[in-house]
DNA sequence: TGTACATCAGTGAACGCGCGTTCACTGATGTAC
DNA sequence: TGTACATCAGTGAACGCGCGTTCACTGATGTAC
């Protein structure tokens, strides 16, 4: 038995970067034709490599799949965290958002797209996603409360909410996140959806006045 | 060489209810397990036949979705002209057309969900959309006006529109229809796809809220 | 520095499965005289 | 009303395919003395 050791080994290196190579084209599979279509087969094939080594890195097909999703979300994470570390508004974090979403539609509707009946997402998942909306909520409470009157909306949240722990935030910033979410998802993915296709509009357009309908009202 | 008739045989209408029957095993299959799991083979099962026999109704199984898709387009067209029928405003139409989501959340996902990249809908399925869409821009042009002035994004619809045929709706119109689609699209598919469960708020209420923002401002 | 051993990445064969689709056929149903 | 014929729904076998996954193996890589 060897000592207990936290430096990564040279064979540490090669997992992990074959483990990184194969989720690469498994997003490029994605890319190409959906999730639903990803093969753990075509995957290796196109490494120059058979199916049964895939299993060395990954236990099973869904296995690489929750962690495809779990990747999607970190990396929205971490583009949201770094946004806001630069300082960015709530306004800031929507163009970030629908660069992202744009850079990859598919990595988009992977998060929000249409879900498979059955599947129930792993723990893990819940807390990443739980972490981008906590992200958001941070950025919704910052900004300056111009607010004329209470909705009717913010007086149904103040009663009922079981925000996942830790995050209390009044209902107000719990209401302009919701609607920032909902209502940029809405322009966004019905863009990546190609359903504004040959209406001969720019859709960048209807998301600033999207984006605008939740700044200054 | 028979006379051309018109009236349907008993085997058209035969035909007609297999039909009719295998797109509802489909539509079964479907919602429990997401379109692209449906399988013409295990429709033909559930329906104690043989698969090659569907061969008879379908030419194929692109063929069968297709319907499908077109299908729910024509149902959520229906929903709209009847509630318009019946003197809905927006608003009407809006909860009809919540309550057609909500009855087959599946049927609004083979719609509005996550496209297949490679996948191009045939033209019947556009127009048929665009019929949708027509209905919309009428309950829209119907509203009075209460505007107080024109949007940036007014301005650009104005100059910026190739609406498919016949449709020449003065920009606030159009804007409100998209603003309409969008907002209600937001919310609902987050809704339909669970992104609000374990949240505590009723979706509903997020749904009037957003309809809400569209009437009275 | 060199040898002996352990680790482990990747292969190839195999299993069982379900898919879409074609084809030649049978038997029932409907039609024409 | 009865017989001859045409139509056509459905079967069963078959084709070729790709899938996820298991297993025993080989050979290269890294480790320990």
């Amino acid at each position: 038995m060897s000592v207990a050791r936290n430096a990564e080994s040279p064979r540490d290196r090669y997992r992990a970067q074959v483990r990184a190579e194969i989720k690469e084209h498994a997003w490029k599979q994605i890319a190409d034709a959906g999730a639903s279509a990803l093969s753990l087969n075509a995957v290796a094939k196109q490494m120059g490599m058979t199916g049964p080594a895939l299993y060395r890195y990954f236990g099973s097909r869904d296995e690489l799949i929750t962690e495809l999703v779990t990747d999607a979300y970190r990396s929205l994470a971490d583009t949201f965290r770094a946004a806001a570390a630069e300082g960015a508004d709530l306004a800031g974090l929507a163009h970030a958002m629908r660069r992202w979403a744009l850079e990859d539609p598919q990595r988009y509707f992977l998060i929000y797209g249409t879900p498979v009946p059955g599947y129930h997402a792993p723990d893990d998942v819940t807390t990443i996603a739980a972490e981008v909306m906590a992200t958001l909520l941070d950025a919704c409470a910052a900004v300056p409360s111009a607010e004329s009157e209470e909705t009717a909306f913010d007086a149904h949240l103040e009663q009922h909410r079981q925000w996942d722990g830790g995050h209390p935030a009044p209902a107000p910033v719990l209401r302009r996140a919701l609607t920032f979410w909902s209502r940029l998802h809405g322009t966004l993915s019905l863009e990546l959806a190609g359903h504004f296709a040959g209406m001969g509009f720019d859709p960048t357009e209807l998301f600033a006045a999207e984006l605008d309908s939740l700044l200054h009202r």
